[in-house]
RNA sequence: GGACACAUAGCUCAGUUGGUUAGAGCGUACGGUUCACAUCCGUAAGGUCACAGGUUCAAAUCCUGUUGUGUCCACCA
């Protein structure tokens, strides 16, 4: 009837479907056929850098957002996943370069910015293509025809509407600040963008000159060149004396004017107690020469490379210079102590270069400055409330803690980055005249600032950018997309990028719409190799996502991403992983082809109509277990709790389907065997299909149902049985029963051909076990006849065993001996067990204080205990 | 220096608000199996839940401390 392969093959469908799945429209919310009322559910597509094809960590990425998305729609929003790519400006300019360094021998300087610019395009479009096929190939239900980004038309407009508007409100101001300097970038660095590296350092004690008072200590010489002050702690009583005094020195042959400050933030305690104040390199200094009003001496200049008029350090590397006064102090006999000891350099994040911190005109984005807008707050103030306040929820919660420490510590976020890919800063320059505009001025002379912006700025608006924005807003008002889609509703990225990026589209997103991006952030962790290892490609540790693909099919590879993985956790991945998974893909597939083999009638697949009239306790045991399976994965994905819905889906799918009621409907053939199969084989595939969206769709094609899989609705949970919630016997007990029968044949070694007699003694459960004989005699158990009595005597010297309230014995040619040590070993577990609990039922305090239902359970747990342990003593004897 | 996380079976990890004899996958051992699936089925072995205290009738779970591992933030002149 079907063509099914035995084992399912995922390439030979997964193409095929993905386009069917593009004809559909259905990734388009604005094709799903839903009432005018349905509620909206939108994620954004977290952006990737057009900088290299996809991993791991994106694969993981795809997979939770397309569960979250692919359950939404079967729920019946009117859902919306928008795609997208991140230009990720410095990131690019720097893998371009170093590309184009290596093939051709030649900076950027030597191409120039237009021809750099074609170059860089050039290399990354074809990056870009990839990205977005491979985003296919893992199944993502994206509506691609909103594609974005970060650097098209659309985008390019909201980021200069965004710059002018925030210059308009002052937020965005130019100024002289020391900023992070990375040399060999020639540009500035946001904070977060700094990496620290441990290392040993020399720090060097020294005096100025022989005739100032105060020793300083410091690991960099070289930039004392540029000090103006020398700092102490106001209560410090050994520089009491000194406090406000100015000194004109000369140091290793240059002029220096010193004035002693007090300021608190000194550490009386490190080194000598005094600090050598250099406001031109350094964060700190400069903010204390801005308290105290100091003048600023520039020493350092973009190169790295000691400025013009320091003499015979003019021109210097910093290391060369710092060495030079070293030695100079030596010959003047200043220097006092060197000593070794641990510091933390900063360097690049992107090339590992050493920081120099220097003053430098630059565009900033003021965090403190009171918005007319957000009633006064300001972006640090409302970004906080909202995360605060839990407008914005952190899954797991304790990233709002992170959050919230550092919006605490947010300084002005330096916006301009000296290089050329990215977006350029809408500023034109004519002399002294400054115009900051949307579109170019016409008149000529006006000279557009060379400087684009940090890649976040664009990225941090992605929410609104990519829904139309600035269009959609008018006088304060959201219209289109923006009115439908915005706030989206959850941000799902990883917890590296929280400050980086999270943080930012909170800000942006007040500042432009005055309402937060999204209700709430889920960060998922770093995806490792087997070893716990960072995958990387110098480590050659990385698994590539399409190799998989390929390998084990899309689903398998989207199993393993979201199964024993846990939020802001990382997880580790190897192949074994994923290949467990695609077991158990080819499992349901199994499943499938079976069910389909055996039912006489697809109509069941398309009418649903289940007579339950007839059903047996096997029927209604599944039946509840696939309606707690529905509640189960319904809530789990609620919460976002993907590990445990793909567990809970795989222990039914493979031992309550597979491996019990489907074994049991071949001794049980009935009708309704077949009706309750397909509809439960139905109803799994759209429950398993958030979580591997091909193999389910090849099934469902299969079912012969019209609607499409793709917005086939969740599961209801069935009404079974309402005179009967509780049933007489639990049919766990059955199951026990035979497991315990198939036990004992694997420990007698016994061959499938030798029967066994055997007598099952049942007490108050006779009745309701005798209905289930058929199965216990022929599930796999060798049985030749099954007896139940309700009353009886395991008679001497039999082979005997209990389950539960059952004992049971067993008769039979060729019994050996049952395995002894196992016995007892089991025996003994069992009387401490029962010794245990007999004190806690009889401890007054537990009887006083404990719930009802709680000593209920242990009473009846307690009998059934120890019946089975008088069993297992007969067995032992026997 | 500050903060956060983690420590549970040989390995990778679950364990929801304290309440069955602490679970799964992989691995291991033993047994089975051609009629949906060897990408299969059954059974078993294996854990002082890092350590020490405390709260409670009851702690892997809550509190305190200790040790070890990892991450983030700040940054030392």
């Amino acid at each position: 009837m079907t063509e099914l392969a035995p084992t399912y093959d995922a390439k030979k469908y997964e193409a095929a479907i993905y386009q069917r799945w593009l004809a559909s429209g259905f990734f388009n919310p604005d094709n799903l056929p839903l009432p005018p009322e349905a509620p909206n559910y939108t994620i954004v597509l977290p952006p990737p850098n057009i900088t290299d094809k996809l991993h791991l960590g994106h694969a993981a990425m795809l997979a939770i957002e397309d569960a979250l998305i692919r359950y939404h729609r079967a729920k019946g929003y009117r859902t919306l996943w928008l795609p997208g790519t991140d230009h990720a400006a410095i990131a690019t300019q720097n893998v371009v370069e170093k590309m184009l360094y290596q093939q051709e021998g030649k900076t950027r300087y030597d191409y120039g910015r237009t021809e750099f610019l074609r170059r860089v395009w050039e290399v990354v479009l074809p990056i870009q293509t990839t990205i977005l096929d491979q985003i296919k190939k893992m199944g993502a239900s994206l509506d691609w025809s909103r594609l974005a980004f970060t650097m098209d038309e659309p985008r390019q407009k909201a980021v200069r509407h965004m710059f002018v508007e925030m210059y308009k409100e002052g937020v965005i101001y130019r100024g002289e600040r020391v900023v992070n300097w990375c040399p060999r970038c020639q540009s500035t660095l946001a904070d977060d963008e700094v990496d620290y590296r441990e290392q040993m350092a020399t720090l060097y004690t020294f005096k100025y000159s022989p005739d100032f008072p105060i020793p300083i200590s410091t690991t960099r010489p070289e930039t004392k060149l540029g000090d103006t002050a020398v700092a102490v702690h106001p209560q410090d009583e050994r520089y009491q004396e000194y406090i406000g005094k100015t000194y004109s020195l000369d140091f290793c042959g240059q002029p220096l004017t010193i004035k002693i400050i007090a300021d608190r933030s000194v550490d009386r305690n490190f080194g000598t107690g005094a600090v050598g104040v250099t406001p031109a390199h350094s964060l700190t200094d400069w903010q204390l020469a801005e308290k105290y009003n100091l003048p600023m001496v520039k020493v350092i200049d973009t190169d790295g490379l000691l400025g013009d008029n320091l003499g015979q350090f003019s021109g210097l590397s910093t290391l060369a210079a710092r060495d030079l006064i070293v030695a100079e102090l030596k010959k003047r006999g200043l220097l006092i102590k060197e000593e070794t000891i641990t510091n933390n350099l900063s360097v690049c994040y992107r090339c590992g270069t050493t920081i120099e911190p220097l003053p430098s005109k630059q565009w900033f984005v003021s965090v403190d400055k009171p918005i007319t807008r957000l009633g006064g707050r300001s972006l640090k103030t409302a970004a906080y409330e909202v995360a605060k306040t839990g407008q914005i929820k952190f899954i797991p919660e304790r990233f709002t803690k992170r959050y919230l420490e550092w919006m605490d510590n947010l300084h002005d976020w330096c916006i301009s980055r000296q290089i050329w890919f990215g977006h350029q800063i809408p500023v034109w320059y004519q002399g002294d005249e400054i115009l900051v505009s949307e579109t170019a001025p016409t008149s000529p002379g006006w000279i557009q600032d060379p400087d684009t912006l940090d890649t976040w700025f664009s990225s941090g608006m992605w929410t609104f950018s990519t829904l139309g924005w600035p269009d959609n807003w008018q006088a304060g008002h959201k219209l289109g997309d923006l009115a439908r889609f915005h706030p989206t509703e959850v941000l799902e990225t990883g917890y590296d990028i929280l400050t980086l990026w999270v943080s930012r589209m909170i800000m942006m997103s007040l500042f432009a719409v005055g309402e937060i991006p999204f209700y709430e952030v889920y960060l998922h962790g770093l995806v490792l190799d087997e070893h716990g290892q960072k995958m990387s490609k110098s480590k050659g540790n990385g698994l590539d996502p399409v190799a998989m693909i390929e390998l084990y099919g899309a689903d398998a590879v989207r199993l393993s991403l979201l199964i024993g993985v846990t939020p802001g956790n990382d997880c580790r991945l190897g192949t074994t992983k994923i290949e467990s998974c695609r077991n158990l893909v080819n499992k349901l597939w199994n499943i499938g082809r079976y069910i389909l083999s055996i039912i006489p009638d697809k109509a069941i697949f398309v009418h649903n109509n289940l007579d339950l009239s007839q059903t047996t306790l096997a029927d209604r045991w599944i039946l509840r277990q696939f309606n707690d399976l529905i509640s189960a994965v319904s809530n789990y994905l609620e919460h976002y709790e993907f590990s445990l819905a793909a567990e809970a889906l795989r222990d039914f799918t493979w031992h309550d389907l597979a491996d019990w009621y489907i074994e049991i409907s071949k001794i049980e053939d009935s009708k309704e065997k077949c009706n309750i199969l397909a509809y439960i084989l139905k109803h799994l595939l759209i429950l398993w299909q958030p979580f591997m969206p091909f193999v389910t769709q090849v099934l469902w094609d299969e079912l012969g149902v019209e609607d499409n899989l793709l917005i086939a609705s969740w599961p209801q949970v069935l009404k079974i049985n309402p005179e009967a919630e509780q049933e007489e016997l639990d049919f766990k007990l059955v199951q026990d029963l035979i497991g315990e029968i198939r036990n004992i044949r694997s420990l007698n070694h016994l061959q499938p051909s030798q029967k066994m007699k055997m007598t099952i003694i049942a007490g108050q459960w006779a009745d309701a076990l005798s209905k289930e004989i058929k199965l216990i005699q022929n599930l796999r158990t060798g049985l030749e006849t099954v007896t139940i009595i309700a009353n009886g005597q395991v008679p001497e010297g039999s082979l005997a065993g209990a389950v539960g309230p059952f004992s049971f014995y067993l008769e039979g040619e060729a019994m050996s001996a049952v395995n002894h040590a196992q016995l007892e070993h089991k025996i003994q577990e069992l009387t401490a067990a029962i010794n245990n609990l007999s004190r806690r039922l009889n401890d007054p305090e537990f009887l006083s204080k404990a719930p009802e239902h709680i000593i209920a359970k242990e009473q009846t747990k307690l009998t059934n205990w120890q019946a089975e342990l008088e069993a297992l003593r007969q067995q032992l004897n026997s």
